[in-house]
DNA sequence: GCTTGACATTCCCATGGTGGGAAGGTTGAC
DNA sequence: GTCAACCTTCCCACCATGGGAATGTCAAGC
């Protein structure tokens, strides 16, 4: 296609055209070097442009990209979940509806979470409640933790 | 010391004794086999009694001990804690302030993470709203994802 | 006896996201 | 020419869990 087979540069030559290198990037965007060729390994970004030693060379565009993958990690999106929305952000023929949908599911796993720690949290707040916390060795905490869950035995109090 | 090195068995011997193999104590403590193995492995059990062919084999008290951390764990206590919370169970001179104390951090923490992701559900929550969701491909969402985050160009609005 | 199926064992791999570190090559400044 | 600071790849670790392969064992039926 327009595959131009972009020439292989020398690490300076690249920085003089603008180029930056893995650790410029990853200051600039706020993902570790280490993250973004993971990230490379895991198909989200596309393999980089190397010099002639193997260094590899971004564009100033791709900060941007990194960014956005930054942002929509901190939003607790997943690897899968940034991939589509990476390809949402490049396509320009996408629809809102498209992108509202994976937010509006990615709400939805978030409150599934929320919910699940809340619910440890009562029952953990209870017990300490009853806990009288001081040199006694007996403690409803241990007492709830030792105490058969909801089993078949129904010889429930 | 009270190691009496007890008699090593054959399989139908330990289950005339009473003794569960690992698919047994599995299923009435609700722990798998694999992660009991894993346990031991991790040092949260000691390592089991074998039968001269390798087999392990439990004690009726170990479902006990198996559905302790079960339920630990089902509270969100990470393997450290359920290790300690079992030193303390076994501890007959334990104060339950010490339980008291490691279930308070744990509900701490609990109240940490529930943060952490109310935050997150929050900013894509108001993301969610502000994007119309129809054909038309333009998308808040995007726009945010993509736009420069905490970063020192403090070129805010 | 021998076969067969349901167990058990260990070991490796994968998930998900991140980091640490080793061994070795490159670059650039002195 | 030396040296520090970078880069590369590759492996290992976390934490918890599961899947599966290769191999061994047990009990039951013929």
């Amino acid at each position: 296609m327009s595959q131009t087979t972009l020439p292989t540069l020398e690490l300076a030559d690249a920085k003089r055209a603008g180029f930056l290198n893995i650790s410029e990037v990853a200051e600039e965007s706020g993902v570790s070097a280490k993250m973004i060729r993971h990230y490379e390994s895991r198909g989200l970004l596309k393999p980089a442009r190397r010099t002639y030693a193997g260094y590899r060379i971004y564009e100033p565009r791709d900060v941007h990209m990194l960014r956005f993958i930054r942002r929509a990690r901190d939003l607790g999106f997943g690897i899968k979940e940034v991939q589509r929305l990476l390809g949402l952000w490049q396509n320009r023929k996408r629809q809102s509806a498209d992108v509202r949908r994976l937010a509006q599911a990615q709400v939805t796993d978030l409150e599934r979470k929320i919910a699940a720690l809340q619910g440890m949290r009562r029952s953990l707040e209870r017990l300490v409640h009853d806990c009288h916390g001081d040199h006694r060795p007996d403690c409803p905490i241990l007492d709830d933790l030792a105490q058969t869950p909801t089993t078949t035995t129904s010889r429930r109090s």
